[in-house]
DNA sequence: TGACAATGCATGTTATAACAGTTACAATCG
DNA sequence: CGATTGTAACTGTTATAACATGCATTGTCA
């Protein structure tokens, strides 16, 4: 029986291990996903990279974050976080400003501008969302949540 | 009881719905097992796309595929697969070879040092797989590659 | 307090991704 | 057979990622 994934990517022989499979199915699924989400805010011009601090940031609330508490809360790791803050400030869609009392530290927080945005592609995520886990049940919705949890764990 | 996820980026507040922790379960996880992934292939000097591109040509054996196949079986598209072959021919690990028949066509194979270089790596791949997948049983890893296929699947 | 290490950010550089546009060739249809 | 359409690959350009390094500031400890 030919899986899913083997006909996605037109692979004429069979995986050699479940496990194999599973790694490349994440792999393909995230492709898949960051896909839709990127059509998704392009109209907004941002990329899912930027959604991802807006919603950080947005979190924070006032007090805002600094450039490495950024860093931290990100999905996937981005080892330039200076610059991207740098773009999104041009933007106006975050504000920037050197902290008083530890000089080394870089405050940054989400504007109006930015907080309206996440408003306006909130619907449209919505959608993707709806679209992809709504044919998984509660159960094994939450039975994904937890193998993908155990992947990420150890080594 | 706050999640596995929601621990590793420090987010303060709950997911609004398990929708969306599965969705950035998926994100999170590739991001992950990408990061393991470039370690291992580092020490030599390939790229996760270019071990792609190996795997896919070491399949396709001594008939090779035009650039087009290739990126048809891509695990992430890749919309510049033209100066990306032209990269690893530059390095000798495919040769590329206009098509007689068809000059639009452009042939790319794999070479024996492309071929020398994946048995070089595999033992490192097959330890980032043993060590994340090993603790999931056979019937739980099913179950994953089932539900990732059911998110991959619709419009 | 003064040297030294650690931290957080900025900057320089290179390589690659992303997007658009162009060229060469082949297939189709009048 | 010629014009038109479609396909495959290449090329130009810009923006971003990735990596390394440097700089300013703070913390630590003799």
């Amino acid at each position: 029986m030919p899986s899913r994934l083997q006909d996605e990517i037109k692979q004429t022989k069979p995986f050699t291990s479940r496990g194999a499979e599973a790694l490349l199915s994440v792999l393909r699924t995230a492709a898949v996903l960051e896909h839709h989400l990127n059509e998704a805010l392009r109209p907004h011009a941002l990329t899912a990279t930027q959604y991802n601090v807006l919603r950080i940031l947005r979190g924070a609330g006032t007090n805002g974050l600094c450039g490495r508490e950024v860093a931290e809360r990100m999905v996937s790791r981005v080892p330039d976080v200076s610059r991207l803050l740098g773009r999104m400030e041009d933007m106006a869609l975050i504000s920037r400003e050197r902290d008083l009392a530890d000089r080394r530290h870089v405050t940054a927080r989400i504007t109006a501008r930015g907080l309206a945005i996440l408003d306006q592609v909130a619907p449209a995520l919505e959608g993707v969302e709806r679209a992809r886990v709504g044919r998984l049940g509660a159960e094994r919705l939450q039975d994904l949540i937890d193998g993908l949890a155990a992947l990420r764990e150890g080594g």
